[in-house]
RNA sequence: GGCGCAUUCGUCUAGGGGUCUAGGACGCCGCCCUCUCACGGCGGUAACACGGGUUCGAAUCCCGUAUGCGCUACCA
């Protein structure tokens, strides 16, 4: 290669709904290759489809992607000096372009209605032979095609596929794929294909090659399902004399029964998992590492990380399996180490609409800081964080008695003493505030009870947080204790006050 | 049916002729830590689809078969 073109890639997503996992791979499959080449990563919305297309839909893809802080270079919003970037708004070009084909004889209208067709693609079929349009209107010749017009007939605009013997233009199609390798299909292989539809509007393969040439492409980077119908596309490149861009197909993502990943799969657009509390960055390096793995054999990478090397040549040809379990795990990991402040702002609004922050303050925002930090080595994702803090909030002594899994250890005489001493010591010095009161605490209770190990732990947590599993108790006291007496969040009840409804519970 | 793509542990993958009795991660199982649940640490389980070649030597290269998937639309 000696003449490098600037890298410029492209997503080009339809305006459907929500952005897929799958879509929002490739997306950032282009976003890497772009930041790793110092290029431009340009969004275009391919809204053709008058059917299926929204602005509604074009807003939450956008939404989506800025959640996952993909940012893009040039298009909706962006904008940039080869827009419109949304196809909807360039019709007049494709109908120029269709012109420029329909002159050098290279496209032609065909007044063939789509019944007609159907039911010949179904012969065809029958008699095992390739479904290709059968050129009854290429075989009308321009005359009849023109009085044909004229008469108002309704008409598309095909390609014409080159078959004719010496047709200078002739020749198998191949490409060598940036992850597949080289790739050959015979000219046989392709029927005449539509490049307008009796409305004028451009089809997929039209439109995608006369963007990607204006806008100026280097490297188509898309899905597999797209493989076969760069066949087509190469056959347009040739016919306008247009340079051919690189191309890259990414595998399909497939779901647990390895066809491909949809809603009967469960979750499937990133906005499910945004709200179910997934974080964007842990998203983004999932979904990179499905089908791609960096050197260096790292699993968790920031996205900086990310662009400093990536490759097309480490991404897999073989379609991946989506596994949540992994994501969720991974989300763990980023979810984990981050600071509990930030988690804390992040549910602060949760926390406000359950009326469980009151009037805040900052007494408030370092006491709920310790709560997340004390609950978020026990989660995996966001929406896992205010179920975990409740039992802060919320304590039903009248249901922890009752709970089946609690009342074995309830009916244990030495249960009754270990409160019982529980109680008396609480009420007698008051409520620890640090972890080193508590474990004094626990020592006294251990002297006077005589009870020791799970014997004596299990009575004090079930007392304190009506279950038996939680957080260690050498923190949740403290925490409980300064609750009590701090403004701005829902009323905690203190360990005492805790122990004390447990008892009358108990009767 | 035709055309195309793919095929390493259950899953994501490393591997680009000898260093592979195939490495890592998730999951699962066990042990440790421990008042519980987690987290964390340690260990274990488990794979080169099949058949032919090429080669002194193949998970790695070639061909075929099988299987899966995609396209074959006036969807993208």
């Amino acid at each position: 290669m000696t003449h490098p073109r600037p890298v410029r890639v492209r997503f080009a997503p339809s305006p459907t709904g929500h952005l897929h996992v799958g879509g929002a791979r490739t997306a950032i499959f282009n976003w890497l290759f772009a930041k790793s080449h110092d290029g431009s990563f340009i969004l275009r919305i391919e809204d053709t489809d008058q059917q299926r297309s929204t602005r509604e839909s074009e807003a939450m893809v956008l939404d989506d992607l800025r959640w996952l802080d993909l940012h893009w270079d040039e298009g909706p919003e962006a904008g940039g000096i080869h827009g419109p970037y949304r196809q909807s708004e360039r019709m007049e070009i494709y109908g120029g372009m269709a012109r420029e084909l329909l002159q050098s004889g290279r496209a032609y209208h065909c007044f063939c209605d789509e019944e007609m067709l159907e039911r010949k693609r179904k012969e065809s079929e029958e008699a095992k032979q390739p479904p290709h349009y059968d050129l009854t209107c290429w075989k009308l010749g321009p005359e009849e095609r023109r009085q044909k017009a004229e008469a108002g007939d309704k008409s598309v605009v095909r390609f014409h596929v080159p078959k004719e013997a010496g047709a200078s233009f002739d020749g198998d199609v191949h490409i060598d794929d940036l992850i597949r390798g080289e790739i050959v299909w015979k000219k046989e292989s392709l029927g005449d294909f539509i490049l307008l539809r009796s409305d004028g509007m451009p089809t997929y393969n039209f439109s995608v090659v006369v963007d990607d040439h204006l806008m100026e492409i280097s490297h188509v980077i898309r899905a597999e399902e797209h493989l076969t119908n760069t066949h087509r596309q190469v056959l347009i490149y040739r016919a306008m004399n247009w340079p051919v861009p690189e191309f890259a197909h990414v595998s399909l993502i497939l779901g647990e029964d390895r066809t491909k990943l949809s809603k009967r799969h469960g979750a499937t657009s990133v906005s499910q998992y945004a709200e179910d509390g997934f974080l964007p960055a842990a998203m983004l390096n999932y979904l990179a590492l499905l089908g791609w793995s960096p050197p260096d054999g790292k699993e968790i990478f920031t996205a900086t990380e990310a662009i400093a090397h990536f490759s097309l040549d480490r991404v897999n040809a073989a379609p991946a399996v989506f596994d949540a379990q992994k994501l969720l795990w991974m989300n763990g990991q980023y979810l984990r180490q981050m600071p509990s402040s930030t988690l804390r702002r992040q549910i602060s609004r949760e926390l406000e609409m359950a009326d469980l922050v009151t009037g805040g303050g900052a007494a408030a925002e370092e006491w709920l800081d310790e709560a997340v930090d004390l609950v978020q080595k026990g989660a995996d994702k966001m929406s896992q964080l205010r179920p975990a803090l409740m039992f802060l909030f919320h304590f039903d002594a009248a249901a922890a008695v009752t709970d089946p899994e609690i009342s074995p250890l309830i009916a244990d005489s030495d249960t009754r003493i270990v409160i019982d001493a529980l109680h008396r010591d609480l009420s007698e010095r008051g409520g620890p505030v640090t972890a080193e009161e508590y474990q004094a605490l626990a020592e006294r209770v251990k002297i006077a009870s005589g009870a020791q190990g799970k014997k004596l732990f299990m009575p004090i947590r079930v007392a304190v947080t009506g279950s038996l599993h939680g957080p260690e108790l050498a923190r949740t006291f403290p925490l409980l204790e300064k609750g009590s007496r701090t403004p701005g969040i829902a009323r905690v009840l203190s360990p005492l006050e805790r122990v004390e409804a447990f008892r009358a519970a108990l009767g």
